[in-house]
DNA sequence: TTAGGGTTAG
C-alpha cells in the first residue's frame, strides 16, 4: 500500500506502517496528522505495542511538544532503554535540560544502565545548563559503562566542556578519543573560538584539512567566525573559497559568519553580496546584515532591511532590536529609536540591560540627558555598568559635569568595574572638581594591578597583520611612515587643518598622552597604508579604542589631501572617510 | 531510520 496522505484516514492494522506514518508526520511537521494518528492508535489498541509507543514519544518530541511526549512515555506499557533514551533526548532537545537529567536519574533508579544513546543527550543537557559539575558525573558514568570510546559520547563531552568554558578537559577528551569525526573536530574548534583562543582554533582547522577530514557547514561557520573576530579578511576569503567549492556557501549559518566577517573587516559591499546570494535566509543572517549596516552607518538600509525581513516572515528577536536601537543611536534618530523600543515591548520581547544602554546612549548623545536619566530610574531591571556608562559618556560629550559625577558614583556603587571605565570615572570626577575622587578612581585601577588597554591600530596586508602603537618606531618601514606623515601634515595645514590639542588633556589615555598627538596609532597605520597599497584600494584600519576627536578631524583632511578612501573601525563602529567627510557625519 | 553529538547573528 502506498504511503500517501489518504492513508491517514484509512484504518490500518500494520503497526510498522503506523510507525512510518508517525515518523513522516514529524519530519514534515504535520502535527495535526500525527494527532489524528494518535487517536487512531488509541482506539485500535495499537498503543500497547512498545514500538508504536516509542514512535509516539519521538513524534511529540520532534513536534516540539515535550509534555505530550512525556504523557506518551507514561502511557507506554514496556519501558526499554530505547524508550528512556527517547524521552531523555526529547527533554534535551526541547529546552528542558533539568527534566532530561531527572529522567536519567529515574532510569538509573530503575536499575537500567544508560547506553550510548542516552549519554550524549544527558551530556548535552549539562552543556545547556553550563553545569560542568554534573557534566563530570556523566563523564564518569560514560567511563564506567565503557561508552566513553564512542564517538557520539566523546563528541558530546567535548562540546559540553567547551560550553562550560573548560577548554582543558575538552581537549583531554578530544585527545583521548580513539576515533574522531567532523562533529568532534568542529566542537573542539568551537571551544577554542568561545574562549577567544583564535590561533588554536585556526590551527585545529588547518590540522583537520591536513587530515583530509570532510569539513562541513558547522566547521566553516565556526572558523569563519574566528576570522571575523580576528579581522583576518584574507584568510577568511580563502576559507570562503573552500566553502564555495564544497557548496556550503549556500548555508545561512556559513552566510551569517561571512556577512559578519566582511562587515567586521570593513568591507560592507562584501557583506551585501554574501547576504544577497544566500537563498534561504534565517534569523541569524538577517541579524548579521542589520548589524553590518548599523556598524557602517547605513541607517536607512537598516530600516529597509527590517521591513524586508518582516515581509519574508522572519520574526525579530532581541538581537534584531539591539541592532535597530544601535543604528538609531549612531545616527541620532531619536524618534525612530523610541518607535523600535516600543515595538519590541509590543512584540513581547523583554529589553535587556544592553537595550536600555542603547536607549540611554541614543537619548544622551542627542543631548536629552534628563530623559536618559529618567529611563534609568524607571527601568524595571537593575541598571548595569553599561547603562550608567552610556549616561556618563553622554554627559562628558555635553559637558554636564555634575550629572557625569553622579553617574560615576552610581557605577562605583555597583562594585568592581571594567578597566576602561576607570579612566572615564576619573575624568568625570576631575571635570567636576572632585580631584580626590578622581585620584581614588585611578588608584583603584593601579591597586588592582590593571593597566588601561594600550591603544593599538592594525592593518592587514596580504596575509600579514601590521600593528602600531602611538609614537612607536618598531615597524620596519617606520622611517618612511614618519616621513609620509610629516609631508602629509604640511599639506593638511595648507588645506586648513589645525590640531586640537585639547584632546591630549581630555579623554585620551596615559600611554597615548605621552606621545604627540600627531603620532596616534591610527595615523601610523594609515600612513603605512598610503605607502603600501595601490591608490584605488581603500585603507582599512582597525582600532581597539575610540578614535580621538583630533584624529577624526585629521583623517578627514587626510582623505581630502590624498584622494583616498580611509575606513577606520574603532571599538564599536566604522568611519568611512572620503573627500574630507566621514560617514558618521561627526555624530559619534 | 524507533533513540544519540556540533554551527551563525549579540
Amino acid at each position: 500500500m502506498a504511503l500517501n496522505s489518504s492513508a491517514f484516514f484509512v484504518p490500518c492494522h500494520n503497526y510498522n506502517q503506523i510507525c512510518d506514518l508517525l515518523l513522516s508526520s514529524a519530519r514534515t511537521r504535520s502535527t495535526s496528522k500525527g494527532l489524528q494518528l494518535h487517536g487512531y492508535i488509541v482506539k485500535s489498541g495499537l498503543s500497547l505495542i512498545p514500538l508504536v509507543a516509542n514512535n509516539l514519544i519521538n513524534f511529540y518530541s520532534k513536534s516540539q511538544l515535550p509534555f505530550d511526549s512525556r504523557r506518551a512515555f507514561e502511557d507506554s506499557p514496556q519501558k526499554s532503554a530505547t524508550t528512556w533514551s527517547s524521552i531523555i533526548s526529547c527533554f534535551a532537545q526541547n529546552e528542558l535540560p533539568w527534566m532530561s537529567l531527572e529522567f536519567l536519574r529515574k532510569m538509573m533508579a530503575g536499575n537500567l544502565r544508560p547506553d550510548d544513546h542516552v549519554l550524549p543527550s544527558a551530556t548535552k543537557s549539562c552543556g545547556i545548563l553550563s553545569r560542568c559539575d554534573i557534566g563530570r558525573s556523566v563523564h564518569c558514568l560514560s567511563k564506567k559503562t565503557g561508552y566513553d570510546a564512542d564517538v557520539f559520547v566523546g563528541s558530546s563531552l567535548v562540546d559540553m566542556y567547551a560550553k562550560c568554558g573548560d577548554i582543558v578537559n575538552a581537549r583531554n577528551v578530544f585527545d583521548e578519543m580513539p576515533l574522531r569525526n567532523v562533529v568532534t573536530w568542529s566542537g573542539m574548534m568551537y571551544g577554542y573560538a568561545q574562549m577567544g583562543e583564535n590561533e588554536e582554533a585556526l590551527w585545529l582547522f588547518k590540522e583537520a584539512l591536513f587530515e583530509n577530514l570532510a569539513v562541513n557547514d558547522y566547521s566553516f561557520s565556526t572558523v569563519l567566525c574566528v576570522c571575523a573576530n580576528s579581522t583576518l579578511l584574507e584568510l577568511g576569503r580563502q576559507i570562503q573559497g573552500l566553502c564555495v567549492k564544497s557548496s556550503f556557501d549556500s548555508s545561512s549559518f556559513v552566510g551569517s559568519s561571512l556577512v559578519s566577517l566582511y562587515s567586521k573587516c570593513g568591507v560592507l559591499e562584501g557583506a551585501y553580496k554574501v547576504f544577497d546570494e544566500v537563498p534561504l535566509k534565517n534569523l541569524g543572517i538577517w541579524n548579521a546584515m542589520l548589524k553590518a549596516c548599523a556598524q557602517h552607518s547605513h541607517t536607512q538600509e537598516v530600516i529597509e532591511l527590517f521591513k524586508r525581513m518582516k515581509l519574508s516572515g522572519i520574526k525579530p528577536n532581541f538581537i534584531t532590536f539591539l541592532n535597530l536601537l544601535n543604528a538609531c543611536s549612531h545616527a541620532g534618530l531619536v524618534e525612530e529609536g523610541r518607535y523600535y523600543f516600543d515595538l519590541m515591548k509590543k512584540s513581547r520581547i523583554e529589553p535587556t540591560d544592553k537595550h536600555y544602554a542603547s536607549l540611554v546612549d541614543m537619548l544622551g548623545r542627542a543631548g536629552k540627558l534628563e530623559e536618559a536619566l529618567e529611563v534609568i530610574t524607571t527601568m524595571p531591571i537593575d541598571p548595569t555598568e553599561s547603562v550608567w556608562g552610556a549616561l556618563l559618556t553622554s554627559c562628558t560629550i555635553h559637558k554636564n559635569t555634575e550629572l557625569a559625577a553622579f553617574a560615576a558614583d552610581k557605577v562605583f556603587e555597583l562594585g568592581p568595574v571594567s578597566s576602561g571605565m576607570h579612566i572615564s570615572l576619573s575624568n568625570a570626577y576631575a571635570a567636576d572638581g572632585r580631584f580626590e575622587d578622581a585620584a581614588k578612581a585611578r588608584k583603584l585601577l593601579r591597586d588592582r594591578g590593571e593597566k588601561k588597554e594600550t591603544g593599538l591600530s592594525w592593518v592587514e596586508e596580504r596575509n600579514k597583520v601590521h600593528t602600531f602603537a602611538a609614537g612607536e618606531r618598531r615597524h620596519e618601514r617606520s622611517n618612511e611612515i614618519y616621513e609620509k606623515l610629516a609631508e602629509l601634515g604640511e599639506e593638511m595645514e595648507k588645506a586648513g587643518y589645525v590640531a586640537d590639542t585639547s584632546f591630549v588633556l581630555r579623554e585620551v589615555d596615559r600611554d597615548e598622552k605621552n606621545q604627540t598627538i600627531r603620532y596616534h596609532s591610527e595615523r601610523l597605520a594609515i600612513a603605512f597604508g598610503l605607502i603600501t597599497f595601490p591608490a584605488d584600494r581603500p585603507i582599512r584600519v582597525m582600532k581597539n579604542l575610540r578614535v580621538c576627536g583630533d584624529c577624526h578631524n585629521a583623517i578627514k583632511f587626510m582623505s581630502m589631501c590624498t584622494g583616498r578612501v580611509i575606513i577606520v573601525r574603532d571599538n564599536n563602529r566604522f568611519h568611512r572617510f572620503e573627500d574630507g567627510k566621514c560617514s558618521c557625519n561627526d555624530y559619534w
